[in-house]
DNA sequence: CCAAAAGTGTTCAAAGTACACCCATGA
DNA sequence: TCATGGGTGTACTTTGAACACTTTTGG
């Protein structure tokens, strides 16, 4: 196949419409959710589907993610906590024909879903465990890669935090743990490790109020510096907080 | 933006030129290596390349990697051994226009180059630590992403089989962890590790030849069973081996 | 005082590291 | 028999899991 461009014009090469679409994920209740909207339009009309639309002419990827989460759910992402998660397509994914979708992570607190717009009505979080298998075009298989990364990332990044308000206590985050790993912690373990892990959590010298027992100090994530050696290099977790074996396949 | 899809014609979006890159990388004489082309035509005429073009009609992102990989370089990659690694752009890569492209990354034995064609000449495999720099378009950028993907697969996937030819030594495979890693690793508690780690190696009966030296025992790649519960999950080495902790910032 | 949750100390088992030592070959 | 690299045994150190125990609140 030798393709020759003749100048600099790249509209002679096959063009694709790209979407991006957002895995917006959260902690609520104990429970890992997933924020969705419902279709009001074909195809897939009236069913949930992952937050997402079309690019637009000069956008970036990760400005046209933030635009559609925004516009479609309400919800703004703190810089830093959206990330890129993979790209499908663009064959059999939309019976309308090709398109290519790159889609795209984000950890968020469970603040409320302030409206719906764009093509989305009901913009809500579900509970990732109720949805599978529910959701309009590949979107199972894109929410399913989302949980997996950020189950991974929880291990070795400071992550967590992003799931929280901005100031916490130590069960609280170990709540996230629990949610997002679908474990059990021993909380005095866990106390350990969260505290002693370099870069991870600072005092606020502040304690919670209010529930019942012992009142638990405040903590926020400690101003990350970037480490390792390549300007790709995310905020690392060190020591890692890893998640029990499980069980070998019964 | 209020963009309303009059029927099932998607022309009515902003459409993208998108291309595949391939990031594959080889371990040559204890040394890190990555296939490279040199341009043929403008932008960026003459200069290192990773291979990669435009996808065409009807195809999906891996058939377009492994295409373009075996049109420009006369590789072809053994199945399962391809991976999506991430998607740059549009803006700000191609001086031609936006372009979006989605970056493939594989593993490969050190088999010789067997051909250049298309846009491009010279296939040739190139170490990492000489190229940093001197790449045409974003990819510097996406090489180092290649290399730390890479990195880290090590750790937890039997990949380091795909840097190997069908059958290895253990002092070879440990070979590629070092190259990789940049790092050496005690020979002895490597062979322990490796030949421990559950569905990574099975023997094969036959010993080494020729070296100087105790003979070793030859080794394959063990059945790949996969692992997890996800459609997504890929096999994963059990225990992990971990590269050593790197000194702190000095 | 009692219940409940936070936080600390201690013990034991598992895993990783360093390295002495033996094995099998070529020169 | 010596040099070279393959492979095993073993002691030491570090890490992680389990859990008793103390602290600090509300009822």
């Amino acid at each position: 196949m030798s393709r020759t461009p003749s100048a600099d014009a790249l509209a002679v090469f096959h063009a694709l419409p790209v979407t991006v679409d957002v895995v917006a994920l959260t902690v609520r209740d104990g429970v890992l959710c997933v924020l969705l909207i419902r279709r009001l339009l074909p195809p897939f009309e009236g069913r949930l589907a992952l937050p997402g639309g079309f690019m637009m002419r000069g956008e970036g990827l990760g400005d046209a993610a933030r635009r559609e989460l925004t516009e479609e759910t309400g919800v703004d992402p703190v810089p830093g906590h959206l990330e890129q998660l993979a790209s499908y397509g663009p064959g059999g994914r939309d019976p309308r024909g090709d398109v290519l979708t790159v889609a795209h992570l984000v950890m968020a607190p469970d603040f409320p879903v302030i409206a719906a717009g764009g093509d989305a009505a009901e913009a809500a979080w579900h509970p990732v465990s109720t949805v599978q298998g529910a959701l309009a075009f590949d979107h199972d298989l894109i929410l399913a890669d989302g949980v997996e990364r950020a189950r991974a990332k929880l291990e070795y990044s400071p992550l967590a935090a992003a799931f929280c308000g901005s100031e916490f206590t130590i069960a609280q985050i170990r709540g996230v743990y629990e949610a997002v790993w679908g474990v059990r912690l021993d909380p005095r373990n866990f106390h350990r490790k969260a505290t002693g892990a370099v870069g991870f959590l600072e005092e606020t010298g502040q304690v919670s109020s209010g529930d019942a027992g012992r009142p638990a100090a405040l903590y926020r994530l400690a101003p990350q510096s970037r480490q390792g050696d390549g300007p790709t290099t995310a905020a690392v977790l060190n020591p890692p907080i890893m998640r029990p074996a499980s069980s070998p396949a019964s």
